[in-house]
DNA sequence: CACATCAACAAAAACGTTTTTGGGATTGGG
DNA sequence: CCCAATCCCAAAAACGTTTTTGTTGATGTG
């Protein structure tokens, strides 16, 4: 294999100078366009590729991004984050470097302290799930954007699912269907998510005029076996409910697994919808689980986007913190409530 | 924020050279141990981190890692791959820039391209699961390490789960519990898994003298839907089985919601076991299924460490195609066979 | 016509390391 | 006592870009 072309190579097949090659592709300096066009054929006819570690020790842009997350690997997640974040960097000619802490606050350090070595332009701090958090000292000098995490650093901008929101929309969907006896499966740990799904779940009643009821509200940890003993409770009932808000997917397997045993189908006795739309068990369900979508891939974009115009630091470079929207996903579970 | 300190600051703090230094910190060159303690201590003093951009671009070395995938967001097992390969790229002071195609060979390239751009050492070339791959042509000027993945190509090394051995061991598990008539519900994809499980099933049914029966075996999609009527085609028989050996876990799925419709209780009537431990679903599933699991992030270790081999390109450096084993993974799917 | 301005490019410095080459002190052998 | 070898370290070159500074010829301006 030859020697790899470097842009002396291009520079002497164009009959230029190396500057002049390095302006042509970078849009910079003062070039006509006849010789930047001419520059770009040959580079592109020698299959040139700049070294980008050299590039990125003059100019001080790396064009790398890190990503530090908490966990990657127990949940489903996390690959559409990261292909959302992927996407965004690729649009902006950036590349992510990714490192995991496994919770873990000595890994965390090193690895971002790794990044940090690699010289990345800006940071990614990611959570699996959507949760406060407290800022590692390490990044106090980098450009740093929160995922899913919220922290009360108000000079950074953060992007969480709105979870009050996605509650609401959850609700509406019950209560237009014609529910109004609606069980609530909640969480039980302490995290945004809890509070604020609960509040929706309240909020959307009172919008409707219907009182809180607090025997149709239970609290578990979000796990199937656990949802399933909630759910059971509130079946077991007198006057039971039509339908169940369950707080998420994995507790909707279990308010499925305690219907069953109560002898009531869905959704012709009871309605169901829950949160994540967690495909992989949303749609092995039978029926299908009607879930509201946490928008893993577009807080994603959203960071990277969020990184890339406050490194660029144009006008709008002030730090956000925003709620993202969640989508409702239809599938089979809500129907009208039996008569 | 002051300037970063850089190797000068260190070197003049220390009273040295920059030479030195960088003998000392590397562990090269002729320092004596009192010098070479010295500048440790005082580059630790000063917080210094060496900027990996200058030093990839003299010694050739990025210490950086691609890992590019076909699609990380569908599956939850890219996740324990990705955390093999970093918890290994980290012991070797590497660490990992990942690149997803989403199956499009186009996107695929122009990752590829941005990881050559940034100099990394060597690239795990990762499928979500096992398939055999063409290799892309860009990849043919660097290290490269297969994973999940498998092609003609003698020269390269690659790690892929022993899908026969898999089966061997679920068989083995259903056979050592006292059954005899087992069914197995199989995939219908051209994949290396749908043969070689098949191949591993019936392996172990003629290593303990049990005749090969075709119509104890059904071929399907490999979802929840079409496993539940493959299994209940099965469980329709006269004399049906007393075990099922499962594709998937969602096959799996599919053969518990056939068992219920059946009116048969698991593990009691009807024993299962399957490949894959989607922990989500087998832990969900009630009783919890019994299920082989993929060694995914064993794979990522091994890939990673085997590109470190290579590139050191000590003696032993020959290229390694290997199968790993998959431990199977105990819940409460499989009981004796009913008398 | 003298001078400033400008467009288009080139030469050289710079980025922060590692590697190559050089060189002075110490040691050892004859 | 002289020379070679060895040990420890420093000076300088090198890596492949981008940025800064220069240079040249053309164009305009009073």
């Amino acid at each position: 294999m030859s020697k790899r072309v470097g842009i002396r190579e291009v520079a002497a097949a164009a009959g230029v100078s190396v500057t002049t090659v390095s302006h042509s592709l970078s849009g910079g300096g003062q070039i006509s366009d006849a010789t930047r066009e001419r520059v770009k054929t040959v580079a592109e006819g020698l299959n040139y590729a700049p070294n980008r570690l050299a590039s990125g020790l003059r100019s001080k842009r790396s064009q790398i991004i890190g990503f530090v997350s908490d966990e990657i690997s127990t949940t489903p997640y996390a690959g559409n984050v990261l292909l959302g974040a992927q996407d965004a960097a690729a649009a902006n000619d950036q590349v992510l470097m990714v490192v995991n802490s496994n919770r873990n606050s000595t890994i965390e350090d090193r690895g971002i302290d790794a990044l940090l070595q690699h010289r990345v332009d800006g940071i990614i701090y990611a959570r699996m799930y959507h949760q406060a958090v407290e800022l590692p000292a390490a990044l106090s000098g980098i450009p740093t954007v929160l995922l899913d995490a919220s922290s009360d650093r108000t000079d950074l901008s953060s992007v969480v699912p709105d979870e009050e929101g996605a509650a609401r929309t959850a609700m509406a969907h019950l209560l237009e269907a014609g529910h109004r006896r609606i069980g609530y499966l909640g969480n039980i740990d302490d995290i945004p998510a809890t509070r604020g799904r609960l509040a929706g779940y309240r909020a959307a009643l009172a919008e409707h005029g219907i009182a809180f009821d607090e025997s149709l509200v239970t609290e578990s940890e979000s796990m199937t076996g656990p949802g399933r003993d909630a759910a059971s409770r509130l079946l077991a009932q007198p006057e039971r409910p039509t339908a169940l808000f369950c707080f998420n997917d994995r507790i909707a397997m279990g308010a499925y697994q305690a219907a069953h045993l109560a002898g009531l189908e869905i959704p012709r006795d009871l309605s169901i919808v829950s949160i994540d739309n967690f495909e992989v068990l949303a749609d092995a369900l039978l029926p299908g689980l009607t879930s509201i979508a946490l928008p893993h891939y577009e807080m994603g974009r959203w960071a990277i986007e969020r990184l890339a115009a406050e490194l660029a630091d144009d006008a709008d470079s002030a730090p956000q913190q925003i709620q993202m929207p969640c989508p409702l996903v239809l599938r089979q579970s809500v129907g009208p409530p039996p008569r």
